[in-house]
RNA sequence: GCCCAGAUAGCUCAGUCGGUAGAGCAGGGGAUUGAAAAUCCCCGUGUCGGCAGUUCGAUUCUGUCUCUGGGCA
């Protein structure tokens, strides 16, 4: 207990889309000297706010959120980048005597933040682009195959076709001059200096988040979202390769503005788009160490969650 | 009422020159190191519409019935 107490106390509260993350994190600002800190990809977005579900102006005045509305939708934020600027606010809140609550459902995020990131160079937008231009006219497992000369270890851990991950391993080899596994195996572990509780909430049954997932996705078409995204498509200096537009909805409501498909169809698509993300977060949250989960249809959801942070020594009496 | 085309996996369909069937999508599981709401990997038994007939054997051929499209009245 004592190793514990040296740490300042943090808390992540973590949970596919659609589960509720966000009314529960309200609650405990609400309630207790918390502050919240975003953990989402999509939120960084500035004039993405419906089909991300961005929390609205009240709801912001009354529990602020850090790092969102960082960027245009042009540029591309990363891991790493969110790993300096989340240290650097949860530095800030502990400093004012609060316990930052990082609450999203980005998973690799957390676990930047949770295990710490190696030295590897930034992406250069034009290599970047040059990769996928030869990646689409050779095919990936060429690509691949390009790789296995460069860098053995990592081509044998990729698979052909992970377009993603081939394009990285190639862009950090030509700009840096190192191997992606080289520089890996220069990692140095760098624990995250907090104590840390990580809290998931989740439907119990996956039938119950679907059905939260449809509602809400409906409600973000009733409330603006084509009219959102087609705001973004008419700038003209957006496309469906850039991070922005891959978002959840937005790459979905975008092929219906290009005449893809019809509307009814935008919106099967979106949302099953949005059931697919969540199942790839439960998946995250499953090999999660040290997780306590929380039940979204929990009658006193909050009490459950104080009684796990009380547990852990966070907003009690003593603290 | 008549003619034609369909009826096969949750959905859209392919197929079996007669030996009980397989794609895409959906769904499920997994991976995840500067794009991660991304990117990728694995998982397919279902009265082959009902009933009869032919046959060693019918989802496949024949008849009939039901339903769904389309056409003619």
């Amino acid at each position: 207990m004592t190793m514990i107490r040296e740490l300042p106390p943090a808390i992540f509260l973590m949970g596919p889309t659609a589960s509720g993350k966000t009314a529960l994190a309200l609650e405990l600002v609400d309630k207790y000297p918390c502050e919240i800190i975003s953990v989402d990809s999509a939120l960084v977005y500035k004039g993405m706010d419906i089909g991300t579900a961005k929390p609205d102006a009240d709801m912001l005045q009354r529990a602020p959120h850090r790092l969102i509305d960082l960027i245009d939708p042009a540029d591309s934020y990363s891991a790493a980048t969110f790993r300096e600027d989340a240290l650097r606010e949860m530095a800030d809140i502990t400093a004012c005597g609060k316990v930052p609550l990082l609450v999203g459902g980005t998973m690799m995020y957390f676990k930047f933040l949770r295990d710490g990131a190696a030295q590897l160079p930034q992406s250069v937008p034009e290599v970047r682009e040059r990769l996928l231009a030869e990646g689409l006219q050779h095919g990936w497992p060429a690509m691949h195959a390009r790789l296995a000369g460069i860098d053995p270890e990592s081509a044998a851990r990729l698979k052909p076709m992970d377009s993603q991950r081939i394009q990285r391993a190639l862009e950090v080899w030509e700009i840096s001059g190192k191997t992606l596994s080289q520089l890996w195996a220069e990692q140095k572990t760098e624990p995250l200096p907090y104590h840390v509780v990580n809290l998931a909430v989740c439907p119990a049954q996956r039938s119950v988040l679907h059905e939260r997932i449809a509602l809400r996705f409906r409600q973000m078409v009733t409330q603006g979202f084509v009219d959102e995204v087609r705001s973004l498509y008419a700038r003209g200096d957006l496309d469906v390769n850039m991070p922005s537009v891959r978002c959840v909805g937005y790459r979905q409501v975008w092929d219906y503005l290009d005449g893809k498909y019809e509307y009814e169809e935008m919106i099967e698509r979106g949302i099953i788009a949005t059931r697919q993300l969540a199942k790839r977060q439960i998946t995250w949250l499953r090999s999660w160490p040290d997780l306590h989960w929380l039940d979204t249809d929990d009658s006193n959801l909050l009490q459950s969650a104080l009684k796990i942070l009380h547990a852990n020594a966070i907003f009690d009496a003593s603290s």
